[in-house]
RNA sequence: CCGCUCGUAGCACAACCGGAUAGUGCAACGGCCUUCUAAGCCGUAGGUUGCAGGUUCGAAUCCUGCCGGGCGGGCCA
């Protein structure tokens, strides 16, 4: 719909400019609206008011002109002038329905778009390190890293999920000394117990499944403990994969999944680490001071230089990535979105730095961030602080279980991912009810029962049959909702345009409104009144599919009943 | 001190990247079930969009400066 508008106000230009009564202004980008309000009409383009400087006119007297010159139609009923210079398009019934029959052939398809065209995109996300349980971070992370993942494939890209974790780091080396000390007998009271060491109860859990010879599975790994507590290579595997076991679980109960695990510690075995630092040595970036070895960072965009290879040999956090990175350039993605936490914003700089310094002609922009703000936990009405090492942070599982998964999901992926979040456990435990997400599902549940009840009056009262009957829909409340389901292709083009899986959130819960309006104030199902019935029966199923796959692309269910 | 980011109703958050009277949920108050699911609907109340300037037809949105929160700025990851 509003391609054809798009359409009519070109043409009108184009005629204004041939007769010579607007100048031809090459970089105008006038915008066509949806209103907010229906007394603006359907949709309304601020063209008039864009071009009035250049064509030395008032708003109003240009948008007259404009109006004139608009090609012959069926599909707008009225324009108007308004406020400043607005002209407000008033669409006509049949302009407004037309989607029903647009999103009852297309079914779990509409919305889906095809700019990606079949081109590689790859999402990677979470990507927790092996040495605890998934927190509310990794959850907010998970939750909106699969939705992207989600919209990304809704518009056309071929994506790839990736999870990427480092099992051989310092951190791992504590948590296998953590397991060990708790083998032992050791607590983190005790004053041998491991500095760093890890305090959290799973140490012990993890402790005696070693010592049991328990095996275990993961994605990624499978693995059977020894049980000798001298071997800390052998209690650190096993660390390691018990643990990407536990968050496999937390995921797959979370609805994720993911195409590969990739392993830090195969960029060493590889040699992909020490060819980037060559590389990056040749290429004339790199120069040695006070014994290490610095990247040209500010070349980049940087505001001082960074150290690559510490005096010790190793080398920093950042050359890994790096290697990762190019990694990910020489599979052939062209886009990399990463979904991380806003505490890695610094390492974008220098990953970008470092694969702009390798001179592969990698863009600029190259990989893309989606950088989440803190989730800040309270309970009791203080806060609760999100340590790993503490031991004493919130799980995702913790949320899961006490709100549920559809809830938990919508929660952390309906808000911006810039804003910081407070998650109040207990006000999600006492209103669990009243969770936004309820209200969307319910919707979705009370037009499954409208069939329901619309098949007891015969076998024909089916959504189908309306589409004959679609020109009964006349009510302001049927009109509306209609024009609001035909936005859907475009707010989820836009979201996944924008990467804000949260536009999705809110239009489903405007459509969600739009339906419980219209159920309240119309009786869908009247046997006195079939052909209007079966048209609104068309609506409300149009209306279930849209919430279906709305609610896809956030990966929370669409129940029948509840 | 520097960088990034956020600041919107009592609380939690939106506002289609510059549009018309700033919205939604919770909390508060008043109505609506002999009728398709009341986990719903209708109504009332609640705002100097942190502050001060600037840009223009028009600013919550863009720019500058301040104030406040968060995260970074380690040869830690």
């Amino acid at each position: 719909m509003k391609e054809a508008l798009t359409s009519l106000l070109d043409q009108a230009m184009k005629a204004l400019i041939a007769k010579e009564q607007v100048p031809e202004v090459p970089d105008l980008v006038p915008q066509i609206d949806h209103t907010k309000d229906p007394s603006h009409g359907d949709l309304a383009t601020n063209l008039a008011m864009v071009l009035a400087k250049k064509a030395r006119m008032a708003p109003r007297d240009l948008a007259a002109m404009i109006i004139d010159a608009l090609p012959a139609n069926d599909f707008v009923a009225k324009t108007e002038i308004a406020g400043p210079g607005f002209i407000n398009f008033f669409l006509n019934q049949s302009s407004h329905v037309e989607v029903i029959r647009s999103i009852l052939a297309n079914g779990s398809e509409f919305g889906n778009s095809n700019k990606g065209g079949g081109r590689r995109a790859q999402v990677e996300f979470v990507s927790a390190n092996p040495t605890g349980p998934l927190h509310v971070g990794h959850g907010r992370g998970a939750a909106i890293g699969d939705s992207l993942a989600r919209l990304l494939v809704a518009t056309g890209w071929s994506v790839h999920r990736e999870f990427y974790y480092n099992d051989a780091g310092q951190q791992i080396v504590n948590l296998a000394r953590s397991v060990q000390a708790r083998a032992q007998g050791l607590t983190p009271e005790d004053s041998d117990w491991p500095e760093d060491g890890y305090r959290g109860t799973y140490i012990t859990d993890l402790a005696t499944a070693y010592q049991n010879k328990i095996t275990v599975s993961a994605a990624d790994r499978t693995i059977t403990a020894l049980g000798d507590i001298d071997n800390l290579d052998a209690i650190r595997d096993f660390a390691v994969a018990w643990l990407r076991r536990e968050q496999d679980l937390d995921l797959k109960a979370f609805g994720v999944r993911f195409d590969e695990y990739f392993l830090e510690s195969a960029l060493y075995e590889s040699g992909e680490v020490n060819d980037t630092v060559s590389a990056l040595e040749s290429a004339g970036h790199t120069y040695e001071q006070e014994g290490a070895l610095w990247l040209r960072t500010s070349d980049f965009g940087d505001d001082k230089d960074r150290v690559m290879r510490k005096k010790d040999g190793e080398y920093t956090y950042f050359v890994p990535d790096v290697a990762y990175h190019l990694n990910k350039w020489q599979r052939g993605f062209e886009r990399v979105i990463n979904e991380q936490g806003a505490d890695h914003h610094s390492t974008i700089t220098r990953v970008r730095a470092g694969l702009q310094g390798l001179g592969k002609d990698i863009p600029a922009g190259w990989p893309e961030y989606v950088l989440h703000q803190m989730v800040t936990v309270m309970r009791d009405g203080a806060e609760v602080k999100l340590s790993k090492r503490a031991g004493s942070y919130v799980t995702l599982r913790d949320l899961i279980e006490w709100v549920g998964r559809d809830a938990t999901r919508f929660f952390l992926a309906a808000r911006s991912a810039s804003s910081q979040l407070t998650f109040d456990i207990d006000l999600a435990l006492a209103q669990s009810n009243e969770n936004p997400v309820f209200y969307i599902q319910y919707a979705h549940a009370r037009v499954c029962s409208v069939k329901r009840k619309a098949l007891t009056e015969g076998a024909d009262w089916t959504a189908d049959a309306g589409l004959d009957h679609l020109n009964t829909l006349t009510t302001a409340e049927e009109l509306a909702l209609a024009l609001l389901l035909a936005k859907f292709p475009e707010v989820v083009a836009n979201a996944a345009q924008r990467l804000e899986p949260h536009d999705i959130a809110n239009y489903l819960r405007e459509v969600a409104a739009a339906f419980h309006g219209l159920y309240n104030a119309h009786k869908l199902v009247d046997a006195d009144n079939k052909s209007q019935s079966l048209a609104r029966i068309s609506l409300a199923e149009a209306t279930r599919q849209v919430i279906e796959n709305g609610l896809n692309l956030l990966g929370v269910s669409a129940p029948e009943s509840m």
